[in-house]
DNA sequence: TGCGGCAACTCATCAGACAAGTCAATGCAG
DNA sequence: CTGCATTGACTTGTCTGATGAGTTGCCGCA
């Protein structure tokens, strides 16, 4: 009871490692030590941080989990290259909009051909509710369409009449409402997106009306591919951006390293 | 290549501390130690585990980075609860097993298809493992054996490199655990089944170490409609003999009334 | 020159010690 | 009897020193 009040006061983790951890972690990441290059031996980190070897091994240790690092018996630790892996074998604590639209697709598109099968009168009926009223919102402000836009595709996994994964759609959209990285991407896009997300709507309700399974899904993953598509124009054209960064970085490092 | 399968064969270089977190990890992913629960002290750990105390101590560092645990000084360590599982036991209805298996079959199916196309090296051997601890133990005791049945699922979903996946993999698992209704059904089931589970599971990891999306997927979904068949079975029984029992009891309740 | 073997260096693990934090039971003062 | 301070057992955090085992490069020998 109490319990979850001790762990919110529970201060920052002063624990030694730590702070090892992330002074090394910010040194690969920032490129001062590079992919294949051997970290200072223990003894000398010892040295450099003030701290035991116990505590060096236990920052090793933990970079090795985070995919950052990788030790080899009697020849040294070094630092890892693989980027994709590194963000997989971490715990990665935000999502990714790309893992949450492809999660989607998978639960949402069987739920579609579901609710065609099973969905009461009165869930369509709601559902076209829901619809009209998206219709009214555009014209007026679009501030808020997401959550018009949960939903309706909440509404859709409930007449798959199947609670669990009625609750599963409902636990996606909540995860990206917590994860500012999705959130906020998947909003921009939606506003900038010249996506006709309401002819989609129309078409998966209809195919559900009709009670086709096949159309209904054929028409929500139709739906999801184009967020998906939006997605990956959008993300298409950030990379560019940072990629150029990067290469003007080791531009320069390349530059340093050739003066000496 | 020859030299990815030494590695993997290698099992003696593999540091003892990556032993230690697997076995913590798949009792957390397991349930087996519940959010909030705390982990036994450090101390008893080196009795169980039959290693020094440096190595529980990296053990416990990697579960902390991993997200699992919470240690806190002077009062122990603590496995830290999941946000989607909080997320679905707030709606605390009771989950049939029907609609489980089904939830399931549609993400887990995809899941296994995925994992055949992205798992890394170390995950597929890990999988492996889990299956050499599983052989061994239905030959001990199948008392607690969905706990490796579980571990193996959640292994496959997050070799799938999709952590929304994999998130809802989990909560799936959990919501079974909470649910009374499902989880001694399924369990009862798992105990009395003759489903041959164990072949299938090998069946899934060889599609996915053969890189073969397709028969992955066709294994996952064989595996989940052999469970359904006996789960539905098993109702239709259950079915009956209440059938049966509740006629005895209204002929027993007419007995009584005819006898006054 | 070529090659075997040795030595130095590395990580991996163990054992024991002490500091510091937590928590509950105990005992004392009011 | 109640409330509060103390104590002591238990826990994690950190340090030290020692041994084992794998890697690598150098040196001397043939």
């Amino acid at each position: 009871m109490a319990r979850e009040d001790e762990r919110t006061r529970n201060a920052p983790s002063a624990r030694l490692y730590r702070h090892v951890i992330d002074v090394l972690r910010a040194e690969i990441e920032g490129a001062v030590l590079r992919p294949g290059d051997r970290l200072p031996s223990e003894k000398r980190l010892v040295e450099r941080f003030n701290v035991s070897r116990l505590t060096i091994r236990e920052a090793v240790i933990g970079l090795e989990i985070l995919g950052l690092v990788e030790p080899r018996h009697g020849s040294g630790v070094f630092v890892r290259s693989n980027r994709v892996t590194q963000a997989a074998q971490a715990g990665s604590l935000d999502i990714g909009p790309v893992e949450l639209i492809e999660a989607r697709r998978i639960v949402e598109v069987q739920t579609a051909a579901l609710a065609a099968l099973e969905a009461t009168d009165e869930q369509i009926a709601a559902m076209r509710d829901i619809l009209a009223d998206m219709d009214k919102e555009e014209r007026a402000e679009g501030s808020a369409e997401w959550i018009a836009d949960r939903v309706f595709h909440l509404a859709i996994a409930r007449a798959s009449q199947n609670a669990v994964l009625a609750m599963m759609v409902e636990a996606m959209w909540d995860l990206r409402r917590r994860s500012p990285l999705s959130h906020e991407m998947l909003e921009r896009i939606a506003r900038a997106g010249q996506t006709p997300r309401i002819a989609d709507h129309h078409r998966i309700l209809e195919a559900i009306e009709k009670r086709d399974p096949a159309a209904a899904r054929r028409a929500m993953r139709a739906h999801l591919d184009r967020v998906m598509a939006d997605l990956l124009d959008f993300t298409e054209l950030e990379a560019k951006e940072r990629v150029s960064t990067e290469i003007a970085h080791r531009r320069e490092t390349a530059r340093r390293r050739a003066a000496l």
